[in-house]
DNA sequence: CTGAAAGCGCTTACAG
DNA sequence: CTGAAAGCGCTTACAG
């Protein structure tokens, strides 16, 4: 409709201007949707401003070649019809979405009502540091069985896609590959593997184990469970469990291989490993959890069997999510820092966009205190 | 580059369609952006295929008009270049994006850190209803004073919004007329205002605080308090108080205004809240916080001054966070189907996409009886 | 059932 | 500093 109007504006352009309403009265009312208001086009703020349209577009995005008493003009009748400049069309034209696809894969195990919670924290910083850049995000939760391939890029509805909760890099491999393969631009979380395709951010999980473990020798402790599967399938439980039992290893001491059993990152996993473990009737005096979630689910295992934690058994665990100041007792555990990880996963996507090297540092996780393991009350949040 | 032999694959289609690699291999390298390999067009399926680019397009579509053979064709042709409907072109040329945005406003005095929990379990129930459509989900945190408007629509980057978390509706308002007048498609979370512009759905948080209100009185308590902002700025808050109120009011007792304090939905305004009521010396033995991040504030406000709880004060909170199962007691509280309430908010945005009338239902809340109003440790989830 | 053509609303060389 | 024109990659009348 406004359309229409545009070439005509074109040809009278020896007349001044006027601000006619540029739609028509015979416009046609879709039975199906309901009426729209006619979105403006740069032609229509030609039209008005008594310029050509590409002028319009120059001026819209402040570019110098445009004459300043032009731009104003055209950037106030802009702003008068509420124009504004169509996404989808700028998009298609300069070959660029200015939008980010945060791929969050769930374990199809977990509970359905609820995320983990701390992809959830990774989600809130990922979105600023999105928007910062002023780029829109796309979020989307997948299964890892899911057939997503590089969709998000393939479709070009994305510039590039951050993966999230790709832990069981067996799995994902041969999709990380297809990814690399078309020349996608991602960025993964996670443990940092020889070969893996692709570029990754993620936490020292080795520091992390070694820092807990020593937190718990250092408590006095001496026979020092551990709880989270340790195999490859899940590379940064193993690290932590490596960085726990060196841990151990560097005071002298054995890593008892009996006091560890495998769990995921459930709440439901973890009681139910630490059942096993409370029943396997070895001793243990400490416990590490390869997650918050595995740790909150032992402690109430624990605490069904009539253990007292911290005083029969010192709890720690590794996240750092927000429940984990709350359950009782609140919970020791090695924090990772969410905002420095969404900034970096950021950060490096643009400078993959820009052709710039990656900065892969591990992000280095901080022990926070609390009575699971001893500490003091005051040592809590609050 | 793919592009450039398309023509003759048009002009030459007398010859039988020969798989010739379409990239021509002095392909110019810009220095700024790494290369990407050229992403196969529609032209480029139809010179393999030896059919128009119209056909292919209806092929991949399905659509019935194209002959069987041809589509299996072209679409075995599609996969096998790993070709991918460019949505940016489709959508420009449609005039739909298949995508809505997800606007969730975030109080600027939350910790920055934290996003509320109870809106996470909305994001999460948003993000499936969503993906069930095949409709993409563009996520944005945004500040009640930033100027957002009608953006995401007006840029044509979503073809619908749902608004999450503008709970002070009084500075909300002008923003949504202006959504309204615009004529955007948006849902709206939160209480059912009168002439409040756009369609919301919400809880009925009256009813919510009714049952609240009763459980405590059949609990055997008496002087009920209540922390939580009653005013006309937060209406869903003031509801859950009105209907909390009533309960009382229907046994023919009396709610004593000076039980009541103000709190925003923050743990920290609750255990500041409490401390006050706590510190004014009017006796209580119930307390409903207007959320459950309120009344784990308020909880350890009470543990700070030596109240027992449930012993001496009775407890329930309101929204169901995962957290409120965690907390020390664990808390009694009003639950959201945050479930349904996602699938309704979806469900009815694509109604107005397609001109239906809306059902807007309020949901029901339900009441979890935990420890902290001496309910058995056995309802609490495992 | 298929193809040639128009056009979605922009951006960006190209030519003044 | 400005404008006419091409074209991003599709979908969809329109005409066989």
């Amino acid at each position: 409709m406004a359309k229409a109007t545009s070439p005509d504006a074109n040809a009278q352009s020896n007349e001044p201007a006027l601000p006619i309403e540029p739609t028509l009265p015979n416009e046609p009312t879709l039975p199906e949707k309901p009426a729209r208001p006619d979105r403006p086009t740069s032609f229509d703020i030609a039209y008005r401003a008594g310029v050509s349209q590409s002028t319009v577009s120059r001026a819209l995005r402040d570019s110098p070649l445009v004459n300043k008493a032009t731009r104003d003009r055209v950037q106030a009748i802009a702003k008068e019809l509420n124009y504004k400049v169509d996404k989808v069309a700028s998009n298609l034209r300069s070959q660029s979405t200015r939008t980010i696809a945060l791929l969050l894969c769930e374990d199809p195990t977990s509970d359905d009502s609820m995320i983990n919670p701390f992809f959830m924290s990774m989600l809130s910083s990922i979105t600023r540091a999105t928007a910062r850049q002023g780029y829109d995000l796309l979020v989307s939760f997948q299964q890892l069985s899911e057939d997503w391939h590089a969709d998000y890029e393939d479709t070009h509805r994305a510039d590039g896609i951050i993966l999230l909760g790709y832990g069981d890099y067996v799995s994902a491999r041969p999709k990380l590959e297809k990814l690399k393969q078309a020349q996608a631009r991602f960025m993964l979380w996670g443990p940092l593997i020889k070969d893996l395709p692709g570029h990754s951010i993620g936490c020292d999980n080795h520091l992390g184990g070694y820092v807990a473990g020593t937190h718990l020798l250092d408590s006095g402790r001496q026979q020092l469970a551990f709880l989270g599967d340790a195999s490859q399938h899940c590379p940064e439980f193993r690290q932590r469990y490596l960085g726990y039992t060196d841990a151990i290893t560097q005071r002298q001491l054995t890593f008892n291989p009996r006091l560890q059993y495998d769990a995921e990152n459930t709440e439901m996993s973890g009681f139910d490993a630490c059942l096993q473990l409370i029943d396997s009737g070895e001793p243990f005096d400490a416990l590490m959890a390869a997650s918050d979630l595995i740790a909150i689910g032992a402690i109430k295992a624990m605490q069904q069997r009539g253990l007292r934690v911290p005083e029969d058994v010192a709890v720690v665990g590794f996240d750092g999510i927000p429940s984990s100041a709350y359950v009782n007792p609140p919970l020791t555990t090695v924090m990772q820092d969410t905002q420095a990880a969404g900034d970096l996963l950021v950060d490096n996507l643009f400078k993959q966009f820009h052709g710039e090297p990656l900065t892969t540092t591990l992000l280095e996780p901080k022990l926070v205190v609390r009575e699971s393991s001893g500490g003091t009350p005051d040592s809590s949040p609050q």
